[in-house]
DNA sequence: TTTGACCTATGAGTTGGTCATAGGTTTTAT
DNA sequence: ATAAAACCTATGACCAACTCATAGGTCAAA
């Protein structure tokens, strides 16, 4: 298979491909006659495989390091469970986060309701934000 | 004020301020005698309106058109309105996606508790990745 | 006077691709 | 046979919002 053939089995951008192999995540071998990338049956796998990891949240780098292990006939399983242990804790941190900006959001939105929109006047560029409270104090004065 | 003062003052990094300045945030005075920064109170306002406002889920582009429509001497609030929505809306996306990308992995991690660690056998690189099923099909194979 | 803390400008690194460039090859159509 | 379309190559820039590293200049205190 050649770089295009590959990309639309996987349903990838051909440049993807290109990247991946640059990255090593596959391993094609080259045509000597022109210099084009060969990809066989199992690069089609690690690319499906890669892809699938990469929807369960996991990077690249660990993409590389799980098909690398298998590469040296170890099981990356255990490596993907804990990886993917980590990754869980984070998606749920990263939500927790975007909860918090919702709510800081809305709460700012409810408190606009109300407020005219000022000229800046020197002191003042737009009310809305600067006397928006966020609960995130600058420093601490002491202690 | 030179940089580190404003930096602290905001309880930001010296380089933010920097590259806020570089980005055309902030518009401090030279120093003639040692080409240093010379920032004052409108400029620490500025830099807290731009902390504050990336806080809201504002990109640096967007504060800096408030920043210069600030300037102009136009009112910047409808424009903080209208962005301010478009970023709500896209936060909600955010948010979702993450949910679902969470339920993936649960699931996922559910289905894995009774799977065996197998070794790659050159057909299969971890079937946990492989045999799990993301309801995401490459591709249509009609209509 | 020397040391340390600060300042300058610039460029690289982060992440996961995507797109642009400039050129070589192969396939398809005329 | 030839020309155009479609493909391939390698390389580097670009996205966001910083952060860090480099190399060199300035300034305050001991």
């Amino acid at each position: 298979m050649k770089v295009k053939e590959l990309a639309t089995s996987a349903g990838v951008n051909p440049d993807t491909v290109r990247f991946y192999t640059r990255e090593g995540l596959l391993k094609p071998s080259r045509n000597p006659d022109n210099n084009y990338q060969h990809y066989d049956a199992e690069d089609l796998r690690r690319l499906r495989f890669a892809r699938k990891a990469r929807q369960l949240g996991f990077s690249l780098i660990e993409v590389r390091q799980i098909l690398d292990q298998a590469d040296d006939h170890h099981s990356p399983c255990p490596l993907v469970r804990d990886v993917f242990q980590q990754r869980l804790a984070e998606v749920e941190r990263e939500i927790n986060e975007l909860q918090k900006l919702y709510k800081r959001m809305k709460t700012a939105l409810a408190a606009w309701q109300d407020m005219p929109d000022g000229t800046p006047d020197g002191h003042t560029i737009c009310r809305l934000i600067e006397h928006w409270d966020d609960n995130t104090p600058d420093k601490q004065v002491e202690e």
